[in-house]
RNA sequence: CGGGGUGUAGCGCAGUUGGUAGCGCACCGCGUUUGGGACGCGGGGGUCCGCGGUUCGAGUCCGCGCACCCCGACCA
């Protein structure tokens, strides 16, 4: 399995992203061009994910539901910059049954049409709103060229869909939403993200606007990590959502969707892995822990197993993995579960049974520094509290990471400069034509106009020089 | 869709002037090992990407396909 030292990032950041992939048995390619295996410790991850996140939907007042996977071509046609954002990625089913189809069905590539056509019909009064409904699903964007969890064909996400009765409410939502997938980066994932609203260029097609949560990769690029859209009435005109408001006046709804797909996979795997592999945050690790025994013959053999089994009877709260193969040597086991990623290795030998502890070694710390000793009595809340400080530091040295490479440029020459290794932060006229002309020129796109913006005091656009309206971070992107 | 590259064992590769396929790792068995990627011995595994051609004979030469990977334009 892992015979040989992974690519250095340094040497090739994504030569060294795709081996960790498919070495920490992630996933794997399918043999469709462009498609991938989740495979099951990778699937673990997104459970994981899921459950978290499907927590936070819950909460804050949404239910499930599912919605089928084929649409009718046409509906895609109905609004106008939908179709035009999506139409070049559609994969569609002409035949079925052996029979040409009277009408080609499209296989989702998100969901806005099926599920406003459904509104449609489900929503007659003002008492009916709003609708709050969210599904887990697969969806398929034939792209040109993929990357494992990064762009694949088909992938796998959830895509929230909201109706309101008032721009307002669906803003609220929208906001809502986005603050929903920051505080699951920045909490669960320990990926630090910035919240802030997309340019007109780079928006959902369709939406009036599209917030998104953009995170730091170790290379510096930049991954858009969650979307959240404010839709306006655009779906709700093209599919006629519609209902009675209390003065039985009709009314268009106000839509919104925000997801979040198996592409935050690559975004946990870029801002903390590092040279050994995988780094995973405690708190969404398929094992939290790994226990592996040693000893050197049958007699060290029982005893350690005898402790091994008492540590991991206090550990039940936790996600254990108890490595007791035989075939392989302690130092392999090591790397392998560098490799995978897990947070805290807790290593047991014959001296730990004399001396009643355990080696315990962070993965998220190098070499020496990473181990350290703890007792077997009363272990749970040695684990515990070594877990939290792990995801604490995991989240704390990503925002050191991305902080010192964020820069304000204040010239083009120095915006050409900083994205050459990191995100620059710049005054922006707001015209479609200099960011065009950036991304020409820069390969960097615009990435979010920040919430906290600062005063504008006759600040000038960093290409053009005409009076700025926005600061917006630009960068190269996945 | 443009540019580049590669298709030979599960993976990574070698294969000479054309002569009937090999190495490392992985895998299986036995034994010795086990606190940072163990070792010995034995073993199994191949439509050489496909089709057609040249030839007594093709992994190797020629033609036509196909697939995948990497780099661009497009995208979550």
């Amino acid at each position: 399995m892992a015979e040989e030292k992974l690519t250095p990032r340094s040497e090739n950041y994504s030569e060294w992203y795709n081996q960790v992939v498919l070495r920490a048995d992630l996933a794997d390619y399918a043999p469709v061009r462009g498609c991938m295996v989740v495979k099951p410790y990778g699937w673990a991850l997104w459970e994981n994910m899921q459950k978290e996140l499907d927590r936070r939907f819950k909460e804050t007042g949404h239910v499930n539901a599912a919605f089928p996977m084929l649409i009718p071509k046409s509906f895609f046609e109905k609004e106008k910059e939908h179709v035009e954002g999506f139409a070049p990625e559609l994969a569609v089913v002409t035949i079925g049954g052996g029979q040409e189809l009277d009408e080609p069905l499209v296989i989702r590539p998100t969901s806005e049409t099926v599920i406003g056509y459904m509104y449609s019909k489900w929503i007659k009064s003002y008492r009916d709103l709003p609708v709050l409904i969210n599904q887990w699903a697969n969806v398929v964007r034939w792209e040109m060229r993929t990357k494992l969890f990064l762009r694949t064909l088909e992938f796998y996400w959830q895509e929230g869909h909201t109706a309101h009765s008032s721009a307002e409410e669906a803003q609220e939502e929208t906001i809502r939403m986005l603050n929903v997938y920051a505080d699951f980066a920045i909490k669960e994932a320990a990926v630090p993200v910035i919240r802030g609203v997309k340019s007109e260029t780079e928006k959902f097609a369709g939406a009036v606007n599209t917030y998104s949560i953009e995170a730091m990769m170790g290379d510096t690029k930049a991954l858009q990590a969650g979307t959240s859209h404010n839709l306006g009435q655009n779906f709700a005109k093209a599919f006629d959502i519609k209902y009675l408001d209390q003065n039985n006046t009709q009314q268009y709804c106000w839509t919104t969707s925000w997801g979040l797909s198996t592409r935050f996979i690559g975004a946990i795997i870029m801002t903390h892995g590092d040279d050994n592999g995988l780094i995973l945050p405690p708190r969404l690790a398929p094992y939290q822990i790994v226990i592996v025994p040693i000893y050197k013959n049958d007699t060290e053999r029982s005893s350690v197993m005898e402790a091994v089994e008492k540590v991991q009877k206090q550990l039940t709260q936790f996600r254990v993995k108890l490595d007791d193969r035989t075939e392989v040597t302690p130092g392999f086991k090591y790397n392998e579960w560098e490799l995978k990623g897990v947070p805290l290795r807790l290593e047991i030998g014959p001296k730990d049974v004399e001396k009643g502890s355990v080696m315990a070694a962070r993965r998220d710390m190098p070499g020496k520094a990473s181990k350290s000793f703890m007792l077997q009595e009363n272990l749970a809340p040695q684990v515990q509290t070594m877990l939290e400080t792990i995801q604490a530091s995991m989240l704390q040295r990503a925002t050191d990471f991305r902080d010192s490479n964020i820069h304000e440029a204040n010239s083009y020459d120095e915006l050409k400069d900083i994205i050459q290794n990191g995100w620059a932060e710049s005054w922006w006229c707001g015209s479609a034509e200099c960011e065009a002309k950036i991304k020409e020129e820069t390969k960097a796109t615009t990435r979010c106009m920040p919430f906290d913006q600062p005063q504008v005091k006759k600040e000038k656009c960093v290409y053009c020089g005409a009076e700025a309206v926005k600061k917006i971070y630009f960068s190269k992107a996945y």
